[in-house]
DNA sequence: CTAATCTCCATTAATTCTATAGATATTAGA
DNA sequence: TCTAATATCTATAGAATTAATGGAGATTAG
């Protein structure tokens, strides 16, 4: 079980707007640029980020990505469900709009459902501790630990 | 982001086996028959689930499958990560085996790999908090509770 | 105007998941 | 010993999802 790759590229696209030191506006191209990221792809996750209120965007030259709000207010919760939906072990325990599985008798008989609509609960909660900011701050730290290291390694 | 059909077949394969007043040993057939799941790819399921020990098997005539331990010894997150394997972010945050991710500087600095490593832990922590008995449990309520609905509904 | 940008829709490519097929090994019981 | 019912193993086909690309607008600063 992993994270997509839409996942992945939402938040270090959203680490570099975080970023203290950096413009606060970047382009698509320019984010694309610092993360290696393929840049009609992270078009599509910018889009999400922006339809979920994340991130707002200018458009014209001189445009670009903002975050919407301060990188305390944003969870990873919030920037994994803005491009992957919600965690729903399975369809039927969709917190949103539940579904009934092809295999099960109804949806309000399927006894995974009230276990599994709670798993889901858990593991999102737990996606819901931690911040944009918390990320920005350990993305710092990492790469002064790396200069670092790269200073004594030459 | 939700679990795969393999870790719905397992549940139900598991609960099946762990329900009391239910022969201890169940072939193939007969739990893809009670729980409506295609034969061969249950057979695949049972593999796996044996292959970490969750149930054991015996062959020819008589032979099935028995629960290895007690429901209670048998969490959500086993069942889960002997079929989909544990659950990593991204494979460079992969509890056991991580791998260098082909975007990232390098396997030790990368800045996401910590911060999604604890994110790994703490989901698979809340997925080792639910034990196949407690699901057990619930599936045996929610079959008498759709049992007595079904009778006032008559 | 023009160049740089975001937006939208469609399509292709790659990967993973689901399911099936078929041959083999094992075992209880007649 | 034979037979029928079982698990085991490997491979592959089919379906679905994810990842990536393409191209035609719409917007805006200068």
């Amino acid at each position: 079980m992993k994270l997509s790759k839409k996942s992945k590229y939402a938040l270090r696209a959203l680490a570099c707007l975080g970023a203290p030191g950096v413009p606060s506006v970047l382009s698509i191209q320019e984010i694309a640029r610092r993360e290696t990221i393929p840049k009609k792809f992270l078009e599509q996750v910018l889009l999400a980020l922006k339809k979920t209120g994340i991130v707002q965007s200018s458009r014209g030259k001189a445009g670009g990505y903002t975050l919407r709000g301060a990188p305390a207010g944003i969870t990873l919760g919030d920037i994994v469900r803005a491009v992957d939906g919600p965690f729903a072990p399975f369809v039927c325990a969709h917190p949103a709009a539940p579904v009934k599985c092809a295999d099960c008798p109804s949806i309000e008989n399927c006894w995974l459902r009230a276990v599994m609509t709670e798993v889901g609960e858990t593991v999102t909660t737990a996606l819901d501790q931690i911040t944009l900011a918390e990320i920005c701050r350990r993305a710092a730290e990492s790469q002064r630990r790396s200069v670092h290291t790269l200073m004594y390694d030459i």
